[in-house]
DNA sequence: CGAGCAATTGAAATGGGTCAAGACGTGTGG
DNA sequence: CCACACGTCTTGACCCATTTCAATTGCTCG
């Protein structure tokens, strides 16, 4: 085992591809993994241009994935914390078309790609995880594509928080309820994931904060209103 | 054999999953399988809420991906041709939130989902390839997501058409060179792919084709010029 | 030949962007 | 412990890319 705990004790263990995975298999698992990473915030954990051979899983921390175009602009394609898989599969090899960075300090479990691809056939169901895990990103994009493509800003902003807070709380062990939590984001993050700029990012929160649907500041997160929030995303009212 | 060729003479098997599959494996794909569908323009092959229990692989024309807001506000995901693989791994029990549609008459080979995700535990190349597969969906979404985010009018439609040539050109099994080539969307498809409306999407398409860079009438499309095009997408010019 | 959808074009409206100035917070170094 | 510097957020005024509304033309197919 190769510092951190072991793999049997792994708390994000039911998150990840080691999820269901027999002892003997957990053993190959934690034979090839890397020493667990620690990075600070801002370190890039892929960047553009570059290759991408390990897969990561977020242990602690929260990450965010973008790519910018040559003149600066920036699209931010997600964020995710604990129990996220990072890692190419496709022309891994090549340059990757977006880049990978710490929006906190995080914790992350690496495996190095080629063998670990090799892994993966003799455990077939961490391949079978593998790819629900690159399906739930490719829905999870689908959302925020219908969002950046289709709705007012107001309807993104409201629909981003409401996905954050859902996605925040399901990382959480215990299900904490109705604390202000910690948003590691700021209104740039926001701006770039929906396609708007920061100004335009405060003056909508300003309006939903208003009208009492939300709570965001110094990066806690409180929705007030749920249900309501919830009628703006979906485009009623 | 269920229909159609046997799974040793499918001509689209270097594009799917059964790339790479050994023969007795093969054989048992070819005995999950159901009948070819073929299916006419318009067909729904998955209804938005509706559930998704099969594996589609499109061996002939093209569907689409999509989803809508209430009140009829349209996002187009993905338009996709030969070898595509369409099926949904997470919660495929739920609700599809997005619906997919055939742009042409297809042709398309359907494997049920439980028993298919039985067979990928014995055969791990496929399910390996299964991650590539949505892998690779996910990083085209995340292309996508960047064009409707970041770049205008202007920039998106260059992409888009770049990427739908590539697209159409590697879908091809000889790599026919400068023909127009047939391209199964309306405007209003393009403008729902590209968060624009088709309005729009007319205005700038007359631009392009002014300045002597694609030629697209009648579903028939010709890039003029390649390099101008990619300088256009990227922002250049 | 007519119906209906797709594309085009013009004119006017607008959501969100840009530019700019100031307030607020927070961590740092003196 | 204070003050300053820097990043973030807020707010106002103006601007413009894209939308909206509307009318016309052109295809395609029955």
């Amino acid at each position: 085992m190769a510092g951190g705990v072991s793999c049997f004790e792994c708390p994000v263990r039911d998150r990840t591809l080691c999820r269901a995975l027999d002892s003997k298999h957990l053993t190959e698992v934690e034979n090839l993994r890397l020493p667990e990473q620690a990075l600070t915030r801002g370190s890039i954990l892929v960047t553009e241009g570059g290759p991408s051979n390990q897969y990561l899983t977020i242990k602690r921390g929260w990450v965010m994935t973008y790519s910018t175009l040559p003149d600066g602009r920036r699209q931010i394609h997600s964020f995710d914390s604990r129990g996220a898989l990072i890692g190419r599969m496709v022309g891994a090899e090549d340059p990757s078309p977006y880049a990978v960075e710490a929006l906190t300090d995080i914790v992350a479990c690496a495996l190095p790609r080629q063998q670990a691809d090799k892994l993966f056939l003799r455990a077939p169901k961490m391949a079978l995880e593998l790819a629900r895990a690159m399906n739930r990103k490719q829905e999870h994009a689908y959302e925020l594509l219908m969002s950046v493509g289709r709705r007012t800003a107001r309807e993104r902003v409201a629909h981003l928080l409401l996905d954050l807070y859902r996605q925040i709380c399901a990382s959480l062990d215990a299900a904490r309820p109705d604390q202000p939590i910690a948003l590691p984001l700021t209104q740039q993050h926001i701006a770039d994931a929906l396609g708007l700029t920061s100004v335009h990012v405060s003056r909508t929160l300003t309006q939903l904060r208003k009208e009492g649907l939300v709570s965001l500041h110094h990066q806690r997160l409180d929705l007030l209103d749920v249900a309501a929030l919830t009628a703006v995303a979906s485009g009623d009212r």
